[in-house]
DNA sequence: GGTCATAATGAATTCGAATGCAAAAGTCAC
DNA sequence: GTGACTTTTGCATTCGAATTCATTATGACC
C-alpha cells in the first residue's frame, strides 16, 4: 500500500505542499539569503531597493507571512497586550472593552483577553500572562499589592483602569468630583433625605464613590445616611431599593454608585413601590452607560469620558513599553454631568 | 567608566539576574538535562517520579514557567483561539463574549480578541490571525465565502456563531422557529396589522429573522407588511418606529429583529407617540438580552440559549482542532419564548 | 544470575525569524 | 586606478522548549 505523501511532496518551486511558507522558502525562490528576507520586513534594515522589491514580490506570490511566534521569541516583542476585565464590572464594560481594543488595534497591537468570572483566580490569569510574554497589561480588575508587585518583578508594564494600587500607573474617572457634583445639585434642588445604594465592600470604585458621596453630604451637615449594598447589577439595585424602603420609607433621594443599579432602583420604585420618579424620589447613578440614556430611565448621572480614558490608558501603556523606566503616573479624568430626568435638579447655570 | 553589568552578573545559583529562568536554568540547578525538565511539563512523558519531584521543586523555587512562545513554535499548538466579533453586534455580545471566554478558559485556551469596528477590514484581521498561528477561530462577524475559504487553505478550524457560510460549521439560534412562534401567538391574540423593524440588509441574522417573520405572516394570509430598517441599536429602533408611524399609523404590532431595537421602539411609542404598550401597540423582540427583562420594558421575546450555544461552538471548535478532518456540522438551537408584557399574547397552554 | 522487556535519560536537532559580525560590493574623491 | 568610505549581503548564532533517537538503568521472571 503506497503511503500518501502529500506532506512531503514538493512542487515545482521547491516548496513543500501543505506547509506554510517560511522566510527560507522565500529566500530560496528569490535566490537570496534568509537574512535578506527578514530585513525586508524590518523597519530600517539595510537592503537594496531592487532586491527588496524582488523579495516582496516572491513573498506575496507564495503568500508568505512572518510567523509572529518566531518573531516574538527572538525579538522579545509580542505586540500583544493582555486585558483583564472582571465579569462583575460586566455592565458598562462592553464600551470600555471595545474602545480599548480599538485604541490598541490602531497601534497594531493585539489583545489577549482575560475575563474574570466570579470564581476564577487572578493568580491563574497572571501565570498565563507571564507565560505568554505579553508586552503589557491593562487591568480593570481588582489586584492586590502583591499581585501588582509581580508585574515589576516580571518587568511587564501595567496600567490600571478605574483602579488604584501600589503606585501602579492608572487612569480613573474622578469619583469624588463627580459625586460632589451630583450631591451639590441635589442639595440645591432641595433634597434632604438621602440614601446610598453602594457596591461590594471590596470593590474600590464602589467604595470610592460611596465615600465621596458620604463626604459631600457630610460637608452639607448630613450624616446618618441609610445604605444598602448591591453588586452593580440591575437586580441588586432593584432589591436594594426595596430593602431600603422597608428600613426607612422617608427618603427622597437615592444615590446609586452605578447606572445599572440606578436603573434597577428606578424600576423598583416605580413598579414595585408605586413611587413617581423623580417626583416622589430622585435617583442618580454613575457611569453614563448607554441604557442610562434610554427614554424610560433617562438617568441623571456622571458620564465617564471613556474615549479619552481608554486613549490615555493605552498611551500610558505604550510609553512604558517603549521606556520601562518611565515614571508611574495617575491620571484622573473629570466626568460630565448628564442632567437626566430621574432626579429633580435646580435650574442651574448649566 | 565601568560598564554597568547588571544584565550579565550571575547569582550564586548561576542564574543571570533580570532574565526569566528557562528550562536550561532549571536543568543546570537540578543537575539534569533540559529534556528532563521539558518532560516534567508534558502530559505523558516518561520520567522517574523522584526526578520529577526534584525538578518541579527547583522550578518552583526559581519561578520557572515554560515560555508559551517557544512551546508554540515547536509544537505547533498555541492554545489560543481567536474571537472575531463585529462591533455592530455590540448589543447583546457582552454576554456571548463572556460565555465564550469562560468556555474556552475552562479548556485552558486563551482568547485573542478581534473587535471589528465599522471601518476595520476583516482581511487585516485574518492576516493577523494567520501570523499568530492560532489553533482555531470563532467568528460572530460577517465573512465572505472567499474569506471562509482562506480558513481551509490555512488549515485553521473555524466555527461561525449565529452566521452561516460556505459550508463552514456553525452554531445558530433558530430564527425561523422563533419568529414563527412569536407570530403565531400574536395572531392568536388577535393582532392584525403587523409591521417589522428589521436590521441592515447585509446582515444575515437580521435578514433571516425578517424573512422568517414575513413568511410566518404570509402563512396566515398577511402580506404587505410595512417595514423600516435599523442597525440593531436602541436609537435606530426608536427612529424606525417613528418613521413607521408617520408612514402608516394603523399598525397594532411591531416585530423587531432585536431586543435593543424593540426597546427603542417601546420608548418611542410610549414617550414620543404617547401610545400604550401593549394596549395600543404590541412590540416583540429577539435575543433575550438582559435589558429586555428590565421592569420598564419586559419585552416579549425569544431568548437565545447562549450558554448552550457557546458551549456547542467551543466544543465543535475543539473537535475540529483535535481532528481537522472532522466533518462540518450546523447546529441550530431553539430559542425559548419569554412572555413579557410588551405584547398582548393569548392565554395559551404555556 | 541471566535474559528480555520496559522505563528513564541526555545529546542533538528542530521550529522560524532576527541580528552581530565579517566579507563583499558599491561609491566617491583625487 | 587607488584608497577610504559606506552600503549590502550572507553566515552563523540565538531565542526556549519539544522531540527523536540511541543509550543506559530498572525491573520481572524463570
Amino acid at each position: 500500500m503506497p503511503k500518501p505523501q502529500t506532506n512531503k511532496k514538493t512542487t515545482a518551486t521547491g516548496m513543500e505542499k501543505g506547509r506554510r511558507p517560511t522566510s527560507y522558502d522565500v529566500a530560496r525562490i528569490a535566490g537570496v539569503s534568509q537574512s535578506a528576507v527578514s530585513r525586508c520586513f524590518a523597519p530600517n534594515a539595510s537592503i537594496a531597493p531592487a532586491k527588496r522589491a524582488l523579495i516582496l514580490k516572491v513573498a506575496s506570490e507564495i503568500g508568505y507571512r512572518p510567523n509572529a511566534l518566531a518573531q516574538a521569541l527572538i525579538s522579545k516583542r509580542t505586540n500583544i497586550v493582555a486585558l483583564i476585565i472582571s465579569a462583575r464590572t460586566n455592565l458598562y464594560y462592553p464600551e470600555v472593552l471595545a474602545e480599548l481594543g480599538a485604541r490598541l488595534s490602531d497601534r497594531d497591537i493585539r489583545v489577549l483577553l482575560f475575563t474574570l468570572s466570579a470564581e476564577s483566580d487572578v493568580d491563574g490569569v497572571l501565570d498565563q500572562i507571564w507565560r505568554h510574554s505579553v508586552d503589557g497589561v491593562i487591568s480593570a480588575a481588582r489586584m492586590s499589592p502583591a499581585q501588582i508587585a509581580l508585574f515589576a518583578e516580571h518587568r511587564v508594564p501595567l496600567v490600571l483602569y478605574n483602579r488604584v494600587g501600589s503606585g501602579a500607573p492608572s487612569v480613573r474617572c474622578d469619583s469624588v468630583a463627580g459625586e460632589r457634583d451630583l450631591v451639590d445639585r441635589l442639595l440645591a434642588a432641595g433634597h434632604t433625605r438621602f440614601a446610598i445604594l453602594s457596591g461590594p465592600a471590596d470593590n474600590v470604585v464602589a467604595e470610592e464613590r460611596r465615600l465621596a458621596a458620604l463626604s459631600a453630604l457630610a460637608a452639607a451637615g448630613i450624616g446618618e445616611v441609610p445604605e444598602e449594598r448591591g453588586d452593580f447589577s440591575y437586580a441588586s439595585g432593584h432589591q436594594a431599593l426595596i430593602r431600603l424602603y422597608e428600613r426607612c420609607g422617608t427618603i427622597d433621594t437615592v444615590i446609586a454608585v452605578s447606572d445599572h443599579m440606578a436603573i434597577g432602583a428606578i424600576d423598583a420604585a416605580r413598579i414595585t413601590l408605586g413611587l413617581a420618579v423623580p417626583d416622589d424620589l430622585s435617583v442618580v447613578g454613575f457611569d453614563g452607560a448607554e441604557p442610562a440614556r434610554w427614554g424610560s430611565y433617562d438617568v441623571t448621572t456622571v458620564r465617564q469620558p471613556v474615549r479619552r480614558m481608554t486613549e490615555a490608558a493605552v498611551a500610558m501603556l505604550m510609553e512604558r513599553i517603549e521606556d520601562p523606566t518611565a515614571l508611574s503616573e495617575q491620571r484622573l479624568f473629570t466626568g460630565e454631568l448628564l442632567r437626566g430626568s430621574s432626579a429633580r435638579l435646580a435650574d442651574s447655570d448649566l
